[in-house]
DNA sequence: ACGCCATTGACCACACTGGTCATTTCATGC
DNA sequence: GCATGAAATGACCAGTGTGGTCAATGGCGT
């Protein structure tokens, strides 16, 4: 006789291959609704009537293509990290030493995946704050090693021998931080504004370089 | 005979004043709840429970103290303006005109405030965003010109002749701005491992003198 | 014209909502 | 120790919104 014990559950988050079977742009309409409806509300008071009104499908089809509420959070999630993963981190140019030339570069980035998927950022930040039970500990084990792996590979290989005698290097890289921050929420209230993305690129990194000039007067010799 | 028109009803937003015979401590104990509580969830879905039990009184008791959720709400924006007036606003020195320490100062004051009411700022910004119909006009009228009002006065008196030829001031204080914010964060998520607000106050002087020196070197002649 | 499967939305049991009010508890004066 | 009024309680209410289901429908390829 044996006792057989169940001492972990299986991950079965396995997404209904039917979602990867529409269009596109179908599948970035739903992506997109449902990680702002999340993003408003964390993944309790998060609504699937709220997701499907605004992604303009029915209810059924989306319990079709995801099994539940979970397997659709956790989609989101994996597909958040790949998309920082396969946009951002690995277009990261390592022979790009220059600490401000680096940063401009990521935001430029930033900015091409802001207008594909609006909340991605704003959704894996969030999802880091996200209290409820039964999705936590997925999120912690999922996102965190993404952030980690961020802050490492922004930073790899710069040249810090430019910064000025004295400064602190890391109070200086969270000024610039913050300003990044407080400059891109401003940059993203304008977006709407303009029609051609890349017209408001434009204007956007002719701003930015005052600021960065402005720190890098402080920071570089 | 005369037609009596009510082109406008008379706000009668009266709070029950049985609220006002609380001792201080549990007046506090519920404006803070209710404060998190917004906060968290805004008008529509913060929930009147959730308030209570964080407050540790009865529902009866909440609504006996106000009449109903939009009254409560009200009450605390008006709180809100009431402390940040008070407790901020009237305090700053308009003598001082060295922006760094006019900053300064102003910063000492919000770590005050954190300590009593540790949700005002946030709840009245995020006021602001708020959309639920019942109360969005009532905002606007009120936050609003408080926000007004801040920016002036914060910057009233200012000596500007200190700041280095060529630079652009008012991007210069968008950083400074960004920087305050992001420091300010830092600092409320450490805070609580602080007993004593007196101490963690002189060590987060010290530790914001070290940014505010950075950005000084840049800022100034 | 048929078969097949993606799509639909009415429907379900249930959780939770803002607000009420009969009842209990408490503080006070005698 | 008792009477009295005020303050506090929480069970209760009708209503709304929830995640999820599934029989019915629609539309496309052949």
């Amino acid at each position: 006789m044996t006792i057989s014990v169940k001492l972990q559950r299986k991950e079965t988050t396995t997404i209904n291959s039917n979602f990867h079977k529409l269009k596109p742009e179908k599948k970035e309409l739903i992506i997109n609704a449902a990680i702002k409806e999340f993003v408003r509300n964390g993944f309790d008071k998060a609504s699937t009537n709220e997701i499907v009104k605004e992604a303009k499908i029915s209810k059924g089809s989306l319990f079709n293509y995801f099994n539940n509420k979970k397997d659709l959070y956790v989609f989101l999630i994996d597909h958040g990290i790949h998309v920082i993963e396969k946009h951002l981190y690995e277009k990261i140019d390592l022979d790009e030493t220059d600490l401000f030339k680096r940063i401009e570069k990521i935001g430029w980035q930033k900015l091409h995946i802001h207008s594909k998927y609006p909340h991605v950022f704003d959704f894996l930040a969030s999802s880091i704050q996200e209290e409820s039970p039964e999705v936590k500990d997925i999120i912690k084990q999922k996102v965190d090693p993404v952030y980690e792996r961020g802050t490492e590979i922004i930073f790899k290989h710069i040249d810090y021998s430019k910064f000025r005698e004295g400064i602190d290097i890391e109070k200086a890289i969270e000024i610039l931080n913050w300003t990044m921050f407080g400059f891109g929420d401003k940059a993203i209230k304008q977006i709407n504004t303009f029609e051609d993305i890349g017209e408001f690129g434009d204007q956007y990194l002719k701003e930015w370089e005052l600021y960065s000039e402005i720190l890098k007067n402080s920071f570089y010799k």
